[in-house]
DNA sequence: CGTGTGACCGGCG
DNA sequence: ACGCCGGCCACAC
């Protein structure tokens, strides 16, 4: 409500884009983590829109800063996005070098390293 | 300024 | 259990 006016202001002054929060997030995620876009859009209030946090993960190429987009998957732990790395395999690569499982394009025990923001960062 | 689109999620038949 | 459908918000054309 009120919030809003701030966020409009931020806008303002900065060039704070919905991507920038995402990003910022994705950037925060432990090594040997994963999290869903759910969680990412509810930590941003955009609880219903996890859309948009996938689709700003689309624009991580744009943004200089390096987004380990990898670490960011469905809420079946399914490497979803894995079609739209520069390889259809870098994905799954990238998993298995921050130590995780990957198995048929799915996170093994995906819930154990599962990373909620809004839990996490909430503390 | 209107329309479409999207790396999703939750609910319902 | 599986499949389909609507919703939701930001950004590009």
């Amino acid at each position: 409500m009120a919030e809003k006016k701030s966020i409009k202001q931020s806008y303002s002054q900065k060039e704070h884009s919905f991507f920038q929060d995402v990003f910022d997030v994705v950037i925060q995620i432990p090594k040997g983590r994963v999290t869903t876009y759910g969680a990412i859009a509810k930590f941003l209030g955009t609880k219903m829109s996890a859309r948009m946090v996938g689709w700003a993960m689309n624009a991580s190429h744009t943004s200089s800063l390096k987004i380990p987009a990898q670490r960011v998957v469905n809420r079946n732990g399914v490497l979803t996005g894995k079609s739209h790395f520069a390889t259809p395999t870098l994905m799954e690569e990238l998993l298995k070098k921050d130590g995780l499982s990957v198995k048929n394009d799915t996170v093994v025990d995906f819930k154990t390293v599962l990373w909620d923001p809004a839990i996490e960062l909430s503390l």
